[in-house]
DNA sequence: CGCCAGGTTGATTTCGCTCAAGCAATGTGG
DNA sequence: CCACATTGCTTGAGCGAAATCAACCTGGCG
């Protein structure tokens, strides 16, 4: 609601940077046309909710450019973050071709557009492509495979093995590294996101951070971090076995 | 290799009891004779395995009768349980869709009987019928669902919960509940594979066992498990609240 | 200026793991 | 048929990692 008005009127699918990306890259131009005209974009600040846990869904979201944290909470309020999402994915297309309420929460980490496309016309286009469901497909298993994973270690790892990984989930979007395996990252999360991602409490986080610092293998300023070696935080995966 | 003659020669997908309730039921008769051409059945004994994490993955894997556990292991050899699948669920099309190794490794917790249909075979029908995908599609994404549930409970949720939840989750299958609110259930797990489900050991597992007694809610004998009032074990997914 | 959210630190507690032993049921070989 | 391993489960003692509770510090903002 709160979009201004040039953000809802220019955006544009035809071209929009992110659609080699997505699995809107399948449609041919007519069915692009379709979604072109029934699309609503919208600009998010951080902190403002793309939609939330429990609330109807009407449709999928696409991200255009910026940030979304998909979060979960339990009955008794804990909340943890169960991924990033980034320019080119959708977002919601679970509950929507499930026919179900939304059952996470999708919020805005950096300022953010996302365009909406409503459930019918989203029918229509599985329909009449039967290549979009297949790309739809894909995604979904990638992200059951990930999922399937954080489930693995969420219990059977360690609170640091879980942060080293997170660090170099991390890298692959957002850090440097350089030829002697040191490695620059520009966090895109707040301490406490860091926490809810690998399901610890934030004194947890800092504590973890301090120990890392400690025995020099990182050290953290604000949102930067350096890593002097990257092999340091791949040992730490495995460190748990007894030899 | 050594499934019977009759058990790989008798199997008909035309008279299979559990088709109704698979992604094929959406197949022509035409198409299912192609699947019926090429599939192979086997039977397998208890703790027989389907198939191994990092095997290459050929195809996908139907159930027709018993029920097989899916597996998924560390770095470490530390084990998880990540679902029980029963007659009529298809196993390995995550890994086959995504042209992947299998990422996890399926098992026979029961006398079972699984038929394989080769990946060239579900390419072929997946093109033929896009239906087909849809149906892979919605499967997939309440995988996807559940999969992030388990996240959620393993970070959040203390021991004796979670073994509260998973029996939740057995008794619609495998309990009966009378009108008083009292269930009795057959289990289909050992306490170690009960343990591997909710990611703990089995000590604690014989400990939480031996809590939910001591408080009343239970009654463990074998494999059989009494109890007093279903309220009571959702009375345990809420409890850690303060006030 | 004072407030407040985000972050750090310390003290204490607790939950689940580790290690170790014991036990019952089942199987095996002499 | 008995001595002996094996496997699944239980129990106990002690430990340790992370949560909890509480205080405090910092920087941004009204």
């Amino acid at each position: 609601m709160e979009g201004s008005k040039s953000s809802t009127a220019a955006r544009n699918c035809f071209t929009c940077q992110t659609r080699g990306r997505t699995e809107w890259c399948v449609l041919t131009d007519e069915e692009l046309k379709l979604v072109d005209k029934s699309k609503m974009s919208r600009d998010y600040l951080p902190g403002e909710v793309v939609f939330h846990e429990a609330d109807a869904c009407h449709g999928v979201h696409c991200i255009e450019s910026g940030l979304i944290g998909v979060r979960k909470m339990n009955a008794n309020g804990q909340e943890i973050l169960l991924r990033l999402c980034h320019p080119g994915d959708t977002l919601g297309y679970r509950s929507m071709l499930a026919s179900d309420d939304h059952n996470n929460s999708a919020e805005a980490l950096e300022p953010s557009t996302v365009c909406f496309i409503d459930a019918g016309t989203v029918r229509t286009l599985l329909g009449r492509n039967p290549t979009l469901g297949l790309r739809f497909l894909t995604h979904a298993t990638k992200d059951l495979g990930a999922a399937e994973d954080k489930v693995l270690q969420s219990t059977t790892l360690p609170v640091r093995a879980r942060f080293a990984h997170l660090l170099l989930v991390l890298k692959d979007r957002y850090g440097v590294v350089d030829a002697d395996g040191a490695m620059d990252l520009e966090l895109p999360l707040s301490r406490q996101d860091m926490a809810a991602m690998i399901g610890i409490r934030p004194e947890s986080m800092s504590r973890t951070i301090k120990s890392l610092e400690q025995d020099d293998i990182a050290r953290f300023t604000g949102r930067r971090v350096h890593v002097r070696n990257i092999d340091d935080l791949l040992d730490e995966l495995e460190l748990t076995e007894g030899l």
